[in-house]
RNA sequence: GGAGAGGUUCCCGAGUGGUCAAAGGGAGCAGACUGUAAAUCUGCCGGCUCAGCCUUCGGAGGUUCGAAUCCUCCCCUCUCCA
């Protein structure tokens, strides 16, 4: 089997690593890794997709990959690549959300037989004594070097709390307790956490005497400059509940046409070959690798049932006809007869069902022409909507171009 | 603890008594063009029962016919000193 550090730089996961020969060396064999991810939502988002996917690969290629809930560091507050301080957290909304966590990446690794582990750090991390951890832990590390680091730098322009200066060594203590305990000795995540993770490679070397690595990852960025998973309404969830499979689907097929290639190499487990066919097609052709890209990344997250659920909406809302709306992907509001009996101006229509945040938004969309019934388009903000607009018992709203809701009647 | 600077709408950032829902830029949204892409152009961009009304300029009071702008107290941030 191809050595999956040579295959995670092909597909360019790889930003950084403290030592590549070693590294590769260290990947011939079943090897234990790690990377730490933060509870501080219940769900975790596109942004972090890259993390889970470098374990997918880990895991495929026979290794061990470990999953740190930062439960602990949770408390603290990372400061790296911030440029504030973040609020803290309750030792209860950490548990709840480490719970959705688990559940989530249960998708993408499998936790049987020990084939992954999720640990949380609060576990090693709250019975430390302090004093213990000066003499033990603090003794290991120079200030001078820790303001070096390109993430204090920053914030040492706005105020740095002595708290959040500390979770550098705490982050360390656990790679060396991961490294103790679980035998691992290599730590992944974001270029923003390089700092960190050289921090532990040298308590471990200090401690124990014996070499660990770190990799990083590229910080993704869209063509666009953006952040990635950021939408006009938000993050990209992992939760379905949070962000349907419909509008995960979406997200991936409206990426920007520079990005196709990389995506692929990075959110699919497609081969390289084919990845590099589907990058390399052209205008509108490229729309067929967008098609694959969004179905595959939405059949890791979501499985294979609702992505094509998904694609076929897609397809039945986008294409040449002018939409029946068949798939149930579509996301759906429910009014009462009742009320749509007695009929209900378009803006506010738009605005109970979703599709605008307020009913302001809802009349400028309208009134700019970009608000559509069953795909005409609406004159006026105020048109009123009564049951004689249903067709085969539902209603389709459109904002925009993309943006769709069906309206069912119960 | 002392001295100075500052906290403005999603972000940056103007605004120092009425013409301020507040310049400009960015982000975002819509329209045109297209390929559910990008770029470009145009419009929008606090809320509402929308020719009017209501709520915003760190917080609470006050002065005034009228305050983001003046006064008092408080909170927070930054810089320098201790």
């Amino acid at each position: 089997m191809e050595n999956v550090f040579l295959l995670l730089e092909e597909r360019g996961f790889v930003e950084q690593v403290t030592d590549r020969a070693l590294v590769h060396d260290l990947l011939e064999r079943p090897a234990t890794c790690y990377i730490g991810f933060d509870p501080t939502a219940k769900s975790l988002h596109v942004g972090s997709l890259l993390p889970i996917m470098s374990l997918v690969h880990m895991q495929r290629s026979g290794h061990r990959p470990i999953v740190v809930i930062g439960g602990g560091t949770a408390l603290v507050g990372d400061p790296s690549g911030k440029t504030e301080a973040r609020p803290v957290m309750t030792r209860e909304e950490i548990e709840e959300n480490a719970k959705g966590i688990k559940k989530q990446l249960s998708r993408f690794l499998d936790f049987s037989h020990g084939r992954a582990l999720m640990v949380n750090n609060a576990d090693w991390l709250a019975e430390l004594k302090y004093i213990d951890f000066l003499r033990d832990i603090g003794r290991h590390f120079s200030v001078n070097r820790m303001l070096a680091a390109e993430s204090y730098k920053l914030r040492l322009q706005t105020g740095l709390s002595f708290i959040e200066f500390n979770y550098m060594l705490l982050q360390a203590y656990d790679f060396w307790y991961l490294f103790k305990h679980y035998d691992c000795r290599l730590q992944m995540g974001g270029n923003d956490q390089w700092g960190n993770i050289l921090a532990g490679t040298h308590l471990i070397k200090r401690l124990e005497g014996e070499v660990a690595h770190g990799l990083t990852f590229p910080l993704l960025t869209t063509s666009s400059g953006e952040k990635m998973g950021k939408t006009h309404k938000g993050a990209v969830w992992l939760d379905p509940q949070l962000t349907t499979p419909y509008e995960y689907y979406q997200y991936w097929i409206n990426q920007d046409d520079r990005d196709v290639e990389r995506f692929l190499a990075l959110f699919t487990l497609l081969p390289m070959d084919e990845v590099r066919r589907l990058g390399a097609l052209q205008g509108a052709e490229l729309r067929e690798a967008k098609e694959v890209l969004a179905f595959e990344a939405t059949k890791l997250c979501h499985g294979e049932k609702d992505a094509l659920e998904a694609k076929e909406a897609s397809r039945a809302l986008f294409g040449q006809k002018e939409p029946g709306a068949s798939g149930g992907a579509v996301p759906t509001f429910r009014i009462g007869k009742e009320e749509l009996g007695k009929g209900i101006p378009a803006y506010i229509l738009f605005e109970r069902s979703g599709l605008c945040k307020t009913r302001a938004e809802a009349r400028r969309l309208i009134a700019q022409g970009g608000g559509y019934l069953n795909g005409g388009r609406i004159e006026a903000f105020d048109q009123v909507i009564n049951l004689r607009d249903l067709k085969d018992g539902s209603l389709l709203l459109r904002a925009g171009k993309k943006r769709y809701m069906r309206v069912a009647v119960s």
